[in-house]
RNA sequence: GCUGCCGUAGCUCAGAGGUAGAGCACUCCCUUGGUAAGGGAGAGGUCGAGAGUUCGAUUCUCUCCGGCAGCACCA
């Protein structure tokens, strides 16, 4: 006698196991028709599964989360329904529900086009139409290997075998097709609904591995109705247009050409802004306690041996022999006798050779060491990413050498620094994750098992929700890393600590503890920004190029109506630029309309335009961007208002 | 690096087996106009590079280079 109790509280009584469906039904008529599936205490199922205990229990409707959860699921195994249908021979792998839609990796000899999709969509269509029912089957292992082996479904075969000893192996069928899989799903292929769009085709490799064989992966979207997947759709256009590839070019802040890819050609506009954020980190660390240092570009090989970078690294690295090879000899002098050199992939070597320099004592810790750091590494053609992901790129990279019991001291004034810098950036989203040690990695485990240890309770101590990224740490340390999102959703890691009693060891740094031994510090590697570029690139489509006052690279453009006020004009903007405000005249022979145009596509915050009547008195018709109404003030008045404005926000009282 | 798609003027894009087009931007002329495009004229292209097919290739085929999306990688 399962009694069921709803989420609202209220309980029915039933005399036997009873199903989902049986539920609804007894609720209402119309919840019967709109139910997708159930949850039994919390745990999702499809809605024919019996109930034999008292359960809470929830009907999941296509309205519910989990609804649309469900929804692209189905919607997964359609495509792959269709594919198979349209695509004899095809074998279907996995498909997974993703953020705003799901994806099916398939394996075929020929190349899907994307021309296919209309077609692909088309019988999807038919398969909704068709409302073919969903039933479920549990096989024992063996016959479930045989069954898919029987139709060549090598991946499936290889999955089921994979299985955890004890699972139960599902089968569901939807009309005559099926496929392995742990469900639920929803009653009938109808309920999918017409709201999904095939969106992108891509290879990925076989279990994520790139010695693996390479399947063609189908993208898609999917929603409960057409008016969210038409939402969805214009959401994506519109972030698209803040693609700050797009917006670099159209601001003319940087650009990329062939002849030095994945290098960013910085305008004068876009180094204004870089130079912005620079200047505001190096008034963060000298507050901070860090002092700034310079290394060497170029570094002996021995360095990168020694710090284990060589073993790990060298194919993405620069490497340059160290002598001028002769016209003879140039061609094969990288694997002759020549010396190697490295262009630095990161900064932390050469800032361990200066903590060594001398006999450090424990006094002396800890040491905060800054630099602005260009770095180069070798990355693949096909992760290179505008701004995001480059091969020249400049790190606010700082290593703090410190005492043990320093550690979480440490850790936990980083991340005051962090939280402070992400504040005045107006950058909320952060994601938090612990990255522990990966397959590849140097030093014991009792050293890891410290080092993770340490990290994970400082990060604990600041109560900010974290996730594990497990196995995802630097082959040397586990890493604290700080991820922020683009335009389009895409996530990049941008600030980042690591804690690492790896390198000192390898690079043989030292002090001389309050006993007279000689210590290993521990280093901390870290990063508020990450790199310039990446940060930047952040930015610009976090604002959608629409920069803080302080960050832009024109600040004020003082536009004229006639050109009898030039000279005004040209005394206003030299008054900005003498209060440190960046101001440019645009005393062209054209339109104010055209004016203001031009300057607000261009992104410019503030447009002072002056006429005849500014120019008697002395004043300014002040615009802000994204604003139709204009205010008029005294020339002193404006420089006082904008320069206060235009302040960076660690120097604003 | 792998898979798929793309590469035409400074930018955004159209085009087709027979010597290439638009809008904006640019230059010049007219216009002195009050808050998101005033008018006219002009200049601008080895159609990413190389090879092949063809009487003829920017268009078709192949190779390479670059870009985009995803995967893999990311100290």
């Amino acid at each position: 006698m399962p009694v069921i109790t709803l989420p609202d509280g209220a309980q029915r009584v039933f005399d036997g196991p009873v199903s989902g469906a049986d539920i609804a039904a007894d609720i209402s008529n119309s919840l019967a028709k709109k139910a997708l599936a159930v949850t039994v205490d919390g745990e999702l199922t499809d809605l024919t599964e019996p109930i034999e205990q008292n359960a809470n229990v929830a009907i999941i409707t296509r309205n519910d989360p989990e609804g649309l959860e469900l929804i692209r699921h189905d919607a997964a195994h359609l495509l792959a329904q269709a594919v198979q249908a349209l695509f004899p021979g095809t074998q279907v792998t996995i498909g997974p529900v993703i953020e705003d839609g799901f994806y099916y990796d398939f394996a075929r000899k020929e190349p899907f086009s994307t021309e296919d999709f209309a077609a692909i969509e088309k019988k999807m269509h038919q398969l909704v139409e068709a409302d073919l029912p969903t039933t479920k089957q549990v096989l024992p292992r063996d016959e479930a290997v045989a069954l898919f082996e029987g139709l060549g479904e090598t991946y499936k075969a290889e999955l089921i075998r994979d299985l955890p000893e004890g699972e139960e192996i599902k089968i569901y069928h939807h009309g005559d097709w099926f496929d392995l899989c742990r469900g639920p799903h929803l009653p009938s292929t109808k309920h999918i609904g017409k709201a999904f769009k095939l969106t992108k085709l891509a290879g990925a490799y076989w279990r994520g591995d790139h010695r693996n064989e390479q399947l063609q992966r189908i993208y898609g979207t999917a929603w409960a109705s057409e008016k969210e997947l038409k939402a969805y759709l214009t959401r994506i256009e519109e972030a698209e247009k803040r693609d700050h590839r797009k917006l670099g070019k159209q601001l003319d802040l940087f650009h990329f050409q062939e002849e030095a890819q994945g290098s960013v050609f910085w305008h004068p506009k876009g180094l204004l802004m870089w130079r912005q954020l620079e200047a505001y980190m190096r008034r963060r660390l000298d507050e901070d306690g860090y002092d700034e240092v310079k290394t060497p570009q170029l570094l002996d090989s021995k360095f990168w041996e020694q710090s284990g970078h060589w073993a790990k690294f060298r194919e993405n690295m620069f490497v340059v022999p160290d002598e001028v090879p002769s016209t003879e000899e140039g061609a094969s002098i990288l694997s002759g006798d020549a010396n190697l050199m490295a262009l630095k992939p990161m900064n932390c070597p050469a800032q361990v050779q200066i903590f060594k320099q001398g006999i450090r004592s424990y006094r002396d810790l800890p040491i905060r060491m800054a630099e602005f750091g260009c770095v180069h590494r070798n990355e693949p053609h096909g992760a290179l990413h505008g701004l995001m992901r480059v091969r020249q790129m400049t790190q606010d990279d700082g290593h703090i050498f410190c005492r043990e019991d320093q550690v979480t001291e440490e850790t936990t004034r980083f991340l005051a620094l962090f939280a402070r810098v992400y504040n005045d950036m107006g950058l909320s989203d952060i994601a938090y994750k612990l990255a522990t040690r990966p397959a590849q990695r140097a030093g014991d485990d009792a050293t890891w098992d410290r080092a993770e240890a340490a990290l994970a309770a400082a990060l604990e101590a600041t109560g900010l929700e974290y996730e594990i990224a497990e196995g995802e740490g630097a082959f040397y340390g586990p890493k604290l890393e700080f991820h922020l999102t683009d335009a389009i959703g895409r996530t990049w890691q941008c600030g980042t600590f690591q804690l690492d009693y790896v390198m000192p060891e390898r690079l043989d740094a030292s002090y001389v503890a309050e006993d007279g031994a000689r210590e290993r510090p521990v280093l901390l590697h870290r990063a508020v920004f990450g790199t310039f570029e990446r940060f930047l690139g952040i930015m610009l489509e976090n604002y959608a190029g629409r920069m803080p006052l302080w960050l832009s690279p024109t600040q004020v453009v003082v536009a004229t109506i006639t050109t009898g006020v030039n000279d005004f004009a040209e005394e206003a903007a030299a008054a900005f630029r003498k209060a440190g405000i960046r101001a440019e005249t645009d005393v062209r022979n054209e339109k104010i309309n055209y004016k203001v145009r031009e300057h607000s596509d261009q992104k410019v915050p503030i447009i002072a335009v002056i006429g005849e009547r500014e120019a008697e008195s002395k004043s300014l018709s002040i615009r802000r961007l994204g604003s139709k109404q204009s205010e008029v003030v005294s020339l002193e008045e404006a420089i006082k208002t904008i320069g206060l404005e235009a302040t960076p926000p660690d120097l604003r009282g």
